[in-house]
RNA sequence: GGGAGGUUAGCUCAGCGGUUAGAGCACCUGCCUUACACGCAGGGGGUCGCGGGUUCAAAUCCCUCACCUCCCACCA
């Protein structure tokens, strides 16, 4: 099977994630006698398509679990779907208008209908793009928010919660979202920056001459006010207690309280209360007994408790009557302009109305402790771990989470109402009536806010409340790879529900990603229309590429700007392994593969073993330790600049190169025996080292690989993770292949720097003593092509030749008599080198005559010193003498 | 008002107490050396935001300041 001489990813990507899911191999078992690993995914939009983001967090699990699945254990990646109420029933909304119709026009049945068909139609594009990425989900496992099962949990929950007594309904000031026509939990408020104004209306007071001037940034709100405030220690205004205000416009007595939150200092010190639009003044209102007095209806109009002249009006343009109203009657004082933050409906835009409504809340104070204190103990481990004290500071500071949506598509509230207005909490109908002892029930309209679903995700996607062997063998499961910006929405409910019905964390590490960004780091947006599509860049590059690309930007607590020309760059080295092993790999005259008849082995004697496999092999052992260790600590962005460098910089660049001789025969097989396999085995493990990240290429080139079946008969997937091989390990041996190698590097430049052409023959002359010349002398062969040199002569060079000297070694530089370029001595480039290496003797002799230096740091930094100024100056001279001539 | 993070090569970012600060891309020079021009070899480029301090030694630890992101927050 001879290998493609283009390096083209489509021709086998989608290949292999249909081999796979046929083979079966990512499907787990339950219960097992292998330990487990189980990641849920952070269930998408199913109607939505996947982002960058996505592909970020899906890169990762994926990584992690095809890393553990190669290291035995029973590794379970979850996969499914998430209803999104809002977003999906304003999609379906949107789609009505533009057949003419409306949700309203259709009823709650029939849009529920059309939303499943919306559903089903678009269910099947999330497991394509995740197939596209090369995701190693079990599907036969796949769970939808709206589900049965996960449907059965919900209620579940809140019958129990509701028992608990956590769970109630109360009439309460809510965040109304007009546009939406629903209640939003205050997570769902976004408070942006408005040029408002702040008007100051003179009100006067009741029995007595005196006129005093509140200040507001909303005036169409004074219809509802039903009280005047200021702080208790206000001096100005403290003889008002037990005084009435008279409301202008309406002539409703308000009396005066005095109020410790209010602050003295703004506006004029006194604060209009309207308890029904305001959570401020709620919150007082509720300290004060005062009277509730709502004047601004769910469409966002004022009502007819307004008053007869504002009713039916929109908030904007009532507020511009009552300014209107107020100046006429000589009460506006002054207007100033005024910035201040109002807060916005996140998913429609339009500012946030605070009305009083009945809604359903959830009491999470209790779970929020446990799982404040979970993080504080580090049961719950967060990365990178700043998060920890937003964390700690939004838990300590919860408030009531409102749990029901003035909506029609999602988990409607298991609740039954009698005809007189009182209700029970059941599981179902039938339990309903039970309780309830008749059927003339109505079950509430509402339904409840789509992270409720989601917050049991992890337990009621395998089976809670029902103690199922899936919910056995992989809960509590192990991580959770999600973005910070939804760290409260859902991270921290899951770990409250979590704890409050399994008792145990639902994940012990949650690996929080940063936001894919642009090349310029922008925010991707629709607006901007900087969206980058993971499907366009699979497309061009190959999903491992982007893959690769991500999981190496995935650096802790930072943004991921994405670069499509980095992204490029590591298709190109998609490209350089595709490359790698078709040397590997390459048919010749007389074998069927460069390395002969030689296979893959599982376990390598070294003792016999020539020093450059001596040297792969130890840094392929250390590249394994390594890696493992920057998994186990979420450094994805270090372990692929590691394996990147392996492969490319010491693979590649040098350790191929150190086979050609041998290939070509200019080295003899006695000296370095055994080449081909140490090739295989080191490409065998490289690859798999590379697999959690780059599925579809490694699999690809690994099939090739003579002798792979007797590391796994069928996939590269569940072939063992390598680990580090002590007896491969050599820091002699690295050593010296390094020296070798910088002598190889060296001897480079000084061709490069005297412009001596790589077709001129030249000649290196070694001279000196030590272990290096011995080293070199065995080498020989292999410096001399590494160098591309004619020959290499042991003994002291001609005069005139180019001098330089390493670790004891002198060596030079002798182009061939009669070449056509003559040894053009670049003296400026000499000089500069000289220049340079006399500045950092200097520093180092400094260094060295410093005292204090000496006698304190540790002995080892001040050897490395000395050895470092004798090996400068042997240099210098060498220079200084070659440059002399 | 509280909190978190950032400021390092032209760009995007690693490094977070030890000798000569790295990578990718971009740039310069020379090469199609039969795995790879998605390439090879060599090279240029940084007073590590400013100012102090601790230390034999500071991008790295501490403090001040400046500028940029983001999160949380009931000054109407």
């Amino acid at each position: 099977m001879s290998m493609d001489k283009r390096f083209d990813p489509k021709s086998y990507e989608g290949h292999w994630q249909q081999r796979w899911a046929e083979m079966g191999i990512f499907v787990c078992e339950a219960p097992s006698s292998r330990p487990s690993f189980c990641i849920m995914i952070p269930p998408p939009n199913v109607t939505g398509k996947l982002h960058m983001g996505h592909a970020l967090q899906s890169t990762l699990q994926d990584l992690l679990v095809r890393w553990k699945r190669m290291q035995g254990y029973n590794a379970l990646w979850l996969p499914g779907t998430d209803h999104a109420g809002i977003a999906t029933q304003l999609m379906v909304e949107r789609q009505l208008v533009r057949e003419g119709t409306s949700r309203a026009a259709l009823g709650r049945e029939a849009f529920l209908e059309r939303t499943w068909a919306w559903k089903k139609q678009y269910h099947g594009n999330i497991r394509r793009q995740l197939d596209l990425m090369g995701a190693s989900c079990d599907w036969t496992r796949e769970r939808f928010t709206l589900d049965e099962g996960l449907s059965m949990a919900v209620r579940e929950a809140f019958v129990r919660l509701h028992a608990e007594g956590l769970i109630t309904r109360g009439e309460y000031i809510v965040n109304w979202s007009p546009a939406l026509g629903t209640a939003v939990s205050d997570l769902e408020v976004e408070m942006k920056p408005v040029r408002g104004k702040l008007y100051h209306i003179a009100y006067d007071v009741d029995g007595s001459g005196e006129r005093i001037v509140v200040a507001t940034t909303r005036p169409e709100t004074m219809l509802g006010d039903t009280a005047v405030a200021f702080h208790p220690d206000d001096e100005r205004y403290r003889h008002l207690i037990g005084k009435f205000a008279i409301l202008p416009l309406v002539g409703r007595r308000l009396p005066f309280v005095a109020d410790a939150k209010v602050e003295k200092d703004f506006g004029t010190g006194l604060v209009k209360v309207t308890p029904a639009h305001d959570a401020f003044d709620f919150e007082l209102g509720r300290r004060h007994g005062l009277p509730i007095l709502g004047v601004i209806g769910r469409d966002g109009k004022m009502t007819v408790a307004a008053g007869a002249q504002f009713a039916g009006l929109d908030r904007e343009a009532a507020r511009a009557l009552v300014v209107e109203t107020l100046r006429a009657e000589g009460r506006l004082v002054k207007v100033e302009e005024h910035e201040h933050n109002v807060g916005h409906s996140q998913r429609s835009g339009e500012p946030i109305e605070p009305l009083i409504s009945t809604q359903w809340f959830c009491d999470v104070s209790g779970m929020a402790a446990r799982a404040l204190e979970a993080e504080k103990d580090g049961t719950l481990r967060l990365i990178p771990e700043s998060w920890g004290k937003t964390w700690e500071h939004w838990l300590a500071n919860i408030k009531p989470w409102c749990i029901s949506r003035q909506l029609w598509w999602g988990h409607q509230i298991p609740a039954w109402f009698r005809r007189d207005g009182t209700f029970v909490v059941a599981r179902s109908r039938e339990e309903a009536v039970e309780l309830a002892g008749t059927d003339e029930l109505e079950q509430d309209p509402d339904v409840l806010d789509t992270w409720f679903s989601s917050a049991l995700w992890p337990f009621s996607t395998l089976g809670w409340p029902e103690q199922t062997a899936d919910l056995a063998t992989f809960y509590p499961t192990n991580v959770l790879v999600t973005g910070f910006d939804i760290l409260f929405f859902w991270v921290a409910r899951m770990v409250m529900t979590g704890l409050h019905f399994t008792d145990r964390v639902p994940f012990s590490t949650v690996h929080l990603t940063g936001l894919v960004r642009d090349a310029d780091g922008q925010k991707m947006s629709k607006t901007k229309g900087n969206v980058v599509d993971p499907e366009s860049l699979i497309e061009e590059h190959g999903a491992d590429a982007l893959r690769f690309t991500l999981a190496l930007l995935d650096a802790p607590g930072r943004d991921i700007p994405l670069d499509p020309e980095r992204m490029a760059g590591y298709r190109a080295f998609g490209n350089k392994i595709w490359n790698a092993a078709r040397f590997v790999l390459e048919p010749t005259a007389e074998a069927p593969a460069k390395v002969g008849n030689a296979r893959v082995q599982s376990t390598l004697d070294v003792a016999t073993l020539g020093l450059p496999e001596r040297w792969i092999l130890s840094r392929l052992s250390r590249t394994a330790a390594e890696v493992e260790q920057k998994f186990t600590d979420f450094r994805f962005d270090e372990a692929c600049n590691q394996l990147y460098h392996f492969f490319w910089g010491e693979l590649c660049d040098w350790y191929i190169e150190f086979c050609k001789p041998v290939f070509a025969g200019t080295v003899a097989e006695a000296e370095r025996p055994r080449v081909g396999e140490v090739l295989l085995t080191v490409l065998d493990r490289a690859l798999r080292l590379l697999h959690p990240v780059m599925p579809f290429l490694t699999e690809e080139i690994w099939q090739r690989l003579p002798g792979h079946e007797a590391i796994h008969p069928e996939t590269i997937c569940l072939a063992p993770f390598p680990t580090p091989v002590a007896e491969w390990e050599s820091d002699e041996h690295e050593a010296r292949m390094a020296s070798v190698m910088e002598l190889v590097t060296r001897v480079r430049a000084l061709r490069t720097e005297r412009k001596i052409s790589a077709k001129t023959k030249t000649r290196l002359y070694l001279a000196g003593a030590g272990p290096l010349l011995e080293t070199l002398r065995a080498q020989a062969p292999l410096v001399k092509a590494l160098c591309r040199l004619e020959a290499i002569e042991l003994g002291s060079p001609p005069a005139g030749a180019v001098l330089d000297s390493l670790a004891g070694v002198e060596f030079a530089l002798v182009p061939e008599a009669g070449a056509k370029e003559a040894p053009a001595p670049v003296v400026a480039v000499l000089d500069g080198q000289l220049v340079q290496l006399r500045d950092e003797i200097a520093r180092a002799e400094a260094r060295l005559a410093d005292e204090s230096f000496v006698s304190k740091a540790p002995a080892r930094v001040v050897e490395g010193n000395r050895a470092r100024l004798a090996e400068l100056r042997e240099r210098y001279s060498r220079l200084a003498a070659g440059a002399g001539e």
